[in-house]
DNA sequence: CTCTCCCTT
């Protein structure tokens, strides 16, 4: 089979020498735009650059104003971009990163009193902007990346575009200017977000390697026959260079793997061909291989990647992409419940995948899709504002003083109906009154950078006596993936095996529970090293615990530290010891609005909507017979069928004890 | 009988 009857222009572009320090950045295509970009940002209308990989956009841009009376912050979606671009500018300005130029993320802060230039991730600078709403610190704020319209940079535009209008009604403050930095694709929201009228709009060229397309003929029928197909192709037809392979998700990705170390494909690619892996739950240890130099003898590198390669990390010396036009979309469907199905790109997302051969020389992109399917996606994705649960949103809002979120400047607000049920939750919790106005109990749970769900969960367990389990709980639900579950080859048993050690058969909660402990006794007996090793002798993810511990440790921090110092003034290390009970009836108070009962069919669960649900099949309830009698879970989503996870038994009879205004009777 | 990715003083 072969879908691609074109092959490669043979035309090589020589890539440019190394420059010294000075002379590459006056050759960055942004170096030209310097007079025309400070002009705009002191003058009094706000700045759209917009700029495509390569144009230095984002390391030149604030340096420009280095050593004015500025005090600026640079957004980034992403904590490795916040960190990396703080180090390169720092360096190419021979500073220390974290005097002149530091960066704030997450549980490291690396900045003085006397920072001038501050890369920052969104969600970092929005728990700023819940302190001080007007952002009073920054005369300058830079978004970047705003094309691509992640929840954190839309709800942050809305409250830079606040804080300006309000500085500006008052003489005596500072002005704020706001620079947004984006691709070119979605400038023309942003100019209708704050009005022609109001900004200045600059195009910087980027610095890219032309990328030829290449559509199949007819349309593909099944994506994974014709991956493996063109994957052939390019091997035996195209001259030398790596090749990044887009896929929905880990199943794909380790059955492609499967069926290109066959025998008769590995044959058909004979040697010399290194099969890459990469997607964000693949243990470190396993992704290097994608990044690192190829071994000896090593003649072309072909990487399986979910989105992950898209905007996430960079792979060096791609020539060939492969592009299935598909990814795995989590929304929540009009009905409130959330899905997880593999949907076609966009046209945007399609463009962004190409790019990635274009970054060392000519490439070459494989869709495979007809050029006609290509003009039928939609040209832009969907900005994530609209795929998913608002209640966190709207209590963040809410703890800036937004009283009504309706009235809110959101670059594309979202539906009524979804932003009801965020309400509807947060009356449910107590977070707000009958005015929609935030009560006491909802100014606690806005501290927590936790989902409002799982505030309440933790806020519970001071009445249930099992904070120290329950910060242990929550801290392993936000880190994710604790558990790696690898779907090829005989290690699947094995890992399978390991994983029932740590089973309790009271369900996921207390599992979690466990498998933190023996990590945190692990620790605690050992060193790093050995720590890995229990780590990948038990199929768990170091990485992921890692974050839990961190994450445990600063809300922590937040419940012990005193109500006037703006923590929660809790006990923290109140614990229920062998007590399961008390922890369970604490999971019931927490998780009340997520409930399912067993069905007559004893298999299967009905939720409280009447809806049949099944257990996720990585849930340690999964195939219990009889199932559980009463069960609360932590999240429901869709995907080939209806799915509970975080699946923890109670008993019915406690429903009524730990939210009588649910379950009366 | 199986979840894309990212983030929070």
């Amino acid at each position: 089979m072969k879908l691609f009857s074109e092959t490669a222009k043979k035309k090589r572009h020589r890539s440019d020498s190394i420059d010294s320090l000075a002379n590459f950045r006056q050759n960055l295509p942004v170096y030209a735009y310097r007079t025309e970009l400070l002009r705009a940002i002191r003058s009094p209308k706000i700045v759209l650059v917009t700029a495509s990989t390569g144009s230095g956009k984002s390391t030149q841009i604030p340096a420009y104003l280095i050593d004015s009376e500025h005090v600026m912050a640079v957004t980034q979606p992403r904590r490795v971009a916040a960190t990396t671009l703080a180090q390169r500018v720092a360096h190419e300005h021979q500073g220390i990163v974290g005097h002149q130029i530091g960066y704030r993320v997450r549980f490291d802060d690396c900045t003085r009193s006397d920072t001038q230039l501050t890369y920052v991730t969104d969600g970092m600078l929005l728990r700023e902007a819940m302190v001080d709403p007007l952002l009073r610190k920054y005369s300058i704020i830079f978004l970047d990346e705003a094309h691509e319209r992640s929840l954190q940079t839309d709800i942050l535009l809305g409250v830079v575009q606040r804080a300006r209008k309000s500085r500006q009604q008052s003489y005596s403050r500072r002005p704020l200017q706001i620079v947004v930095m984006s691709a070119t694709l979605q400038v023309q929201t942003f100019e209708d977000f704050f009005g022609k009228e109001n900004v200045v709009r600059i195009e910087i060229p980027g610095r890219q390697f032309p990328v030829q397309m290449l559509y199949t003929s007819v349309p593909a029928e099944d994506y994974m026959e014709a991956t493996l197909a063109t994957i052939l192709q390019i091997h035996t037809h195209e001259e030398a260079g790596d090749v990044l392979v887009f896929l929905p998700g880990q199943e794909e990705i380790e059955d492609l793997a499967t069926l290109l170390r066959g025998n008769t494909v590995s044959q058909l690619l004979a040697n010399g061909v290194l099969i890459c892996l990469l997607y964000a739950a693949l243990p470190p240890e396993a992704q290097l291989a994608a990044f690192a130099e190829k071994p000896e003898g090593c003649r072309r590198k072909i990487i399986l990647a979910t989105n992950i390669a898209e905007t996430s990390v960079t792979l060096p010396a791609i020539r060939y992409v492969v592009d299935t036009g598909k990814h795995k979309l989590r929304q929540i469907l009009a009905t409130g419940m959330d899905s997880l199905t593999v949907e076609s790109v966009s046209q945007a997302q399609a463009a962004q995948r190409a790019g990635r051969a274009g970054r060392i020389g000519p490439g070459l992109c494989f869709r495979l899709y007809t050029e006609d399917a290509f003009e039928r996606l939609d040209p832009d994705s969907l900005p994530e504002i609209l795929r998913v649960g608002l209640a966190q949103v709207i209590l963040q809002l809410k703890g800036m003083g937004v009283q009504d979120p309706t009235t809110f400047d959101f670059v594309t607000p979202p539906d009524t109906s979804s932003l009801v049920r965020a309400a509807k939750l947060l009356y449910a919790l107590g977070a707000v009154n009958d005015a929609m106005e935030l009560t006491d109990y909802g100014k606690k749970l806005a501290k927590l950078p936790l989902d409002p769900v799982f505030g309440h969960l933790l806020l519970k367990s001071a009445e249930y006596s099992c904070t120290s389990e329950m910060l242990t709980a929550v801290a392993v639900l936000s880190a994710e993936n604790v558990f790696y579950r690898p779907t090829t080859g005989e290690v699947i048993a094995k890992a399978a095996a390991a994983h029932r050690r740590f089973a309790s058969h009271e369900g996921d909660l207390p599992t979690f529970l466990n498998v933190y402990q023996a990590w945190e006794r692990e620790a605690s007996y050992h060193s790093r090293v050995l720590h890995g090793e229990w780590c990948q002798r038990n199929f768990v993810s170091g990485r992921s615990l890692g974050r839990a511990y961190h994450v445990r440790q600063q809300l922590r921090s937040t419940c012990l530290r005193p109500a006037e110092k703006n923590g929660l003034g809790m006990d923290v290390n109140v614990t229920c010891g062998k007590d399961r009970e008390s922890f369970l009836k604490c999971a019931a108070a927490g998780l009340f609005l997520q409930v399912a009962s067993r069905t007559k069919a004893e298999t299967e669960i009905d939720s409280r909507g009447n809806e049949t649900v099944s257990i996720h099949p990585t849930s340690t309830m999964f195939g219990r017979h009889p199932a559980p009698a009463c069960v609360v879970f932590t999240e429901l989503v869709t995907t080939k069928k209806t799915y509970i996870r975080g699946v923890t038994q109670i008993r019915e009879e406690w429903l009524h004890e730990v939210a009588p205004v649910f379950y009366p009777k």
